[in-house]
DNA sequence: ATTATTGTATTAGGTACTTAATACAGTAGT
DNA sequence: ACTACTGTATTAAGTACCTAATACAATAAT
């Protein structure tokens, strides 16, 4: 596994990695995924870090322990997923907008804006 | 002065507070701001805690100290600051394209996505 | 029944960060 | 020259946070 930023705590750092598997299809849904010892090892890292990132996983519903023994599964729900994602989405548009709107800028100088960038990309 | 968010660095905040009121022209341009003495009192907060965010604001040019008891001033420059508004404005756009590109959205579904909020606000 | 494997709880060490106390230093104004 | 006002540097205390060690608990597999 490759290295962790280490401004970054090393368990949101896993949080992401699995938020953006998930919800863009790469971690398929209901599939298990290793154990927190398993994973320990595969990210140089103690298990109760893994632990701590799959608990706030959890939380959010993206992952679901069956039971004590039975490990950990990514969730079925993929509406669940879905909507979870657009969630996700607006409300990150929502805060730029937000933002920009504080600083002054009218709603079509945003979607210029917008357009610039997605040119330059 | 209104309490400050005890989950966020008091220093922080001021910093967010200066930015803002220079940026959206509340803060004249060229203007004498207090002394860390007094925006302490102010914030009731340590006068180094008012440094702390002063010192951040002059790297970022938005302040200059003329010599080392004339006090802190606004910069003069409106067009850095309208390069410095524009730039962090950039910035954040460009941020959240990365990341809606990135969650599997296509440039399309982002102006949608932006019109759609701008309509519910 | 036993064993291996799972998740979980508790605790402790280390570290980095934030803030404040205090002392220092330079210059404008008188 | 003196005073009062600037910004600055140093240091220390408190706090919160992150990670790992270790022990515990439950169940699936045999």
């Amino acid at each position: 596994m490759d290295k962790f930023d280490s401004n970054i705590p090393i368990y949101l750092q896993i949080i992401d990695i699995f938020k953006a598997n998930i919800l863009n299809g790469e971690y398929q849904p209901g599939s298990k995924i290793p154990s927190v010892r398993e994973l320990g090892v595969k990210f140089g890292v103690n298990p109760n870090t893994v632990q701590r990132a799959l608990v706030e996983l959890e939380r959010s519903k993206l992952l679901r322990t069956e039971n004590r023994t039975a490990g950990r599964y990514i969730s079925d729900d993929q509406d669940l997923i879905a909507s979870l994602k657009k969630n996700e989405v607006k409300s990150k548009v929502k805060h730029l907008l937000k933002e920009l709107k504080d600083a002054g800028f009218k709603d079509n100088e945003i979607l210029e804006l917008m357009k610039d960038e997605m040119k330059s990309s």
